[in-house]
DNA sequence: GCCAACGTTGGC
DNA sequence: GCCAACGTTGGC
Protein backbone atom coordinates (compact mmCIF):
# COMPACT_ATOMS: atom_id res chain seq x y z
CA UNK A 1 0.00 0.00 0.00
CA UNK A 2 1.50 3.23 -1.25
CA UNK A 3 1.60 6.29 0.07
CA UNK A 4 3.21 9.49 -0.03
CA UNK A 5 4.99 10.42 3.18
CA UNK A 6 4.29 14.53 2.82
CA UNK A 7 0.50 13.60 2.78
CA UNK A 8 0.43 10.52 5.25
CA UNK A 9 3.21 9.04 6.46
CA UNK A 10 3.73 5.67 8.54
CA UNK A 11 4.28 8.44 11.28
CA UNK A 12 1.04 9.58 11.43
CA UNK A 13 -0.38 6.74 11.06
CA UNK A 14 1.25 5.75 14.31
CA UNK A 15 0.12 8.49 15.97
CA UNK A 16 -3.48 7.65 15.39
CA UNK A 17 -5.74 6.55 18.09
CA UNK A 18 -5.09 2.68 17.90
CA UNK A 19 -2.61 3.06 15.24
CA UNK A 20 -5.32 2.30 12.74
CA UNK A 21 -7.07 4.41 9.95
CA UNK A 22 -9.39 3.68 7.21
CA UNK A 23 -7.77 3.86 3.45
CA UNK A 24 -9.97 6.20 1.37
CA UNK A 25 -9.37 7.76 -2.09
CA UNK A 26 -9.02 4.91 -4.32
CA UNK A 27 -10.11 5.69 -7.46
CA UNK A 28 -8.74 3.20 -10.32
CA UNK A 29 -10.81 0.05 -10.80
CA UNK A 30 -7.48 -2.53 -10.88
CA UNK A 31 -7.02 -1.12 -6.93
CA UNK A 32 -10.42 -0.94 -6.02
CA UNK A 33 -10.81 -4.36 -7.07
CA UNK A 34 -7.67 -5.05 -5.18
CA UNK A 35 -9.35 -4.04 -2.13
CA UNK A 36 -13.08 -5.26 -2.54
CA UNK A 37 -11.85 -8.46 -3.36
CA UNK A 38 -8.18 -9.62 -1.98
CA UNK A 39 -7.67 -7.99 1.28
CA UNK A 40 -9.03 -10.07 4.09
CA UNK A 41 -9.60 -9.29 7.57
CA UNK A 42 -5.79 -10.40 9.47
CA UNK A 43 -4.51 -10.14 5.94
CA UNK A 44 -1.02 -8.18 6.46
CA UNK A 45 0.51 -5.48 3.86
CA UNK A 46 3.59 -3.60 3.40
CA UNK A 47 3.45 -0.07 4.01
CA UNK A 48 4.98 2.04 1.13
CA UNK A 49 6.55 5.45 1.09
CA UNK A 50 6.19 6.96 -2.79
CA UNK A 51 6.79 10.12 -4.29
CA UNK A 52 9.22 11.07 -2.04
CA UNK A 53 13.46 11.39 -2.18
CA UNK A 54 13.91 7.51 -1.69
CA UNK A 55 11.02 5.58 -1.47
CA UNK A 56 10.89 2.05 -0.17
CA UNK A 57 8.78 0.16 2.42
CA UNK A 58 8.75 1.66 5.68
CA UNK A 59 6.73 -1.13 7.78
CA UNK A 60 3.56 -3.56 8.19
CA UNK A 61 -0.27 -2.79 8.15
CA UNK A 62 -2.69 -5.28 9.37
CA UNK A 63 -6.39 -4.98 7.67
CA UNK A 64 -8.34 -4.77 10.62
CA UNK A 65 -11.74 -4.51 8.39
CA UNK A 66 -12.89 -5.42 5.35
CA UNK A 67 -13.92 -3.61 2.27
CA UNK A 68 -17.14 -1.45 3.23
CA UNK A 69 -18.27 2.09 1.06
CA UNK A 70 -15.73 4.99 0.67
CA UNK A 71 -17.80 7.59 1.90
CA UNK A 72 -15.82 10.19 0.54
CA UNK A 73 -17.07 9.49 -3.04
CA UNK A 74 -20.46 10.59 -1.65
CA UNK A 75 -19.59 14.31 -0.05
CA UNK A 76 -19.92 16.62 -3.06
CA UNK A 77 -17.38 18.91 -1.32
CA UNK A 78 -14.67 16.64 -1.07
CA UNK A 79 -11.55 16.05 -2.80
CA UNK A 80 -12.19 12.73 -3.62
CA UNK A 81 -15.87 12.84 -4.64
CA UNK A 82 -17.44 11.52 -7.54
CA UNK A 83 -21.12 11.97 -8.51
CA UNK A 84 -20.70 8.65 -10.31
CA UNK A 85 -20.19 6.35 -7.31
CA UNK A 86 -24.38 5.84 -6.05
CA UNK A 87 -24.56 5.21 -2.43
CA UNK A 88 -26.97 2.26 -3.34
CA UNK A 89 -24.10 0.81 -5.98
CA UNK A 90 -21.25 2.39 -4.69
CA UNK A 91 -18.07 2.05 -6.86
CA UNK A 92 -15.73 2.77 -4.62
CA UNK A 93 -14.37 0.75 -1.15
CA UNK A 94 -11.88 1.11 1.63
CA UNK A 95 -10.33 -0.86 3.93
CA UNK A 96 -9.55 -0.28 7.63
CA UNK A 97 -5.97 -0.93 8.41
CA UNK A 98 -3.63 -0.89 12.08
CA UNK A 99 0.22 -0.22 12.08
CA UNK A 100 1.91 -3.53 13.08
CA UNK A 101 5.14 -2.15 12.73
CA UNK A 102 7.22 -0.05 11.56
CA UNK A 103 10.36 -1.84 10.12
CA UNK A 104 13.86 -1.93 11.72
CA UNK A 105 15.27 0.27 8.54
CA UNK A 106 13.56 1.05 5.60
CA UNK A 107 13.93 -1.16 2.51
CA UNK A 108 14.22 1.21 -0.51
CA UNK A 109 13.20 0.90 -4.13
CA UNK A 110 16.69 1.03 -5.18
CA UNK A 111 17.68 -1.74 -3.18
CA UNK A 112 14.61 -3.67 -3.84
CA UNK A 113 15.60 -3.65 -7.58
CA UNK A 114 18.89 -5.08 -6.89
CA UNK A 115 16.95 -8.62 -6.07
CA UNK A 116 16.24 -11.07 -8.83
CA UNK A 117 13.76 -13.11 -6.76
CA UNK A 118 11.57 -9.91 -7.01
CA UNK A 119 11.83 -9.21 -10.41
CA UNK A 120 8.10 -10.15 -10.76
CA UNK A 121 7.26 -7.59 -8.15
CA UNK A 122 4.04 -5.28 -9.30
CA UNK A 123 6.00 -2.43 -7.71
CA UNK A 124 9.01 -3.10 -9.88
CA UNK A 125 7.55 -3.13 -12.94
CA UNK A 126 7.88 -0.59 -15.34
CA UNK A 127 5.37 2.06 -16.01
CA UNK A 128 3.92 0.70 -12.46
CA UNK A 129 1.33 3.58 -11.09
CA UNK A 130 -0.99 1.54 -8.84
CA UNK A 131 -1.42 2.63 -4.85
CA UNK A 132 -2.40 -0.83 -3.86
CA UNK A 133 -0.48 -3.68 -5.30
CA UNK A 134 -0.32 -7.87 -4.49
CA UNK A 135 2.37 -8.96 -3.30
CA UNK A 136 2.91 -13.18 -3.02
CA UNK A 137 3.72 -15.39 -0.02
CA UNK A 138 7.03 -15.80 -1.48
CA UNK A 139 7.78 -12.12 -2.28
CA UNK A 140 7.09 -11.32 1.37
CA UNK A 141 9.12 -13.81 3.38
CA UNK A 142 12.11 -12.78 1.17
CA UNK A 143 11.62 -8.79 1.84
CA UNK A 144 11.16 -9.73 5.63
CA UNK A 145 14.53 -11.17 5.85
CA UNK A 146 16.24 -8.44 4.05
CA UNK A 147 15.05 -6.19 7.04
CA UNK A 148 18.54 -7.65 8.62
CA UNK A 149 20.64 -7.39 6.29
C1' DG B 1 -15.92 1.37 -30.59
C1' DC B 2 -11.81 4.08 -31.91
C1' DC B 3 -8.37 7.09 -30.60
C1' DA B 4 -6.40 11.80 -29.73
C1' DA B 5 -6.15 14.82 -26.01
C1' DC B 6 -5.54 15.36 -21.45
C1' DG B 7 -4.51 14.67 -16.49
C1' DT B 8 -2.06 12.18 -12.98
C1' DT B 9 1.48 9.33 -11.00
C1' DG B 10 5.89 8.76 -9.39
C1' DG B 11 10.83 7.58 -10.22
C1' DC B 12 14.71 10.00 -11.20
C1' DG C 1 11.33 19.91 -12.46
C1' DC C 2 11.23 16.51 -16.21
C1' DC C 3 8.96 13.18 -18.57
C1' DA C 4 7.47 8.25 -19.55
C1' DA C 5 3.65 5.51 -18.56
C1' DC C 6 -0.92 4.95 -18.62
C1' DG C 7 -5.92 5.56 -17.25
C1' DT C 8 -9.87 8.42 -18.51
C1' DT C 9 -12.65 11.37 -21.30
C1' DG C 10 -15.31 12.61 -25.06
C1' DG C 11 -15.89 13.72 -30.04
C1' DC C 12 -16.77 11.31 -33.98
Amino acid sequence: MKSEPDVFSIDDLAKNKRKTDHWDGIRNYEARNFIRDEMLKCDLAFFHHSNCKDPGIVGIVEIVREAYPDITAFDPTHKYYDPKSDPKHPRWFMVDIRLTRKLKRKISLRELKKHKALRDMRLLKRGNRLSILPVTAKQWNYIIKLEDN
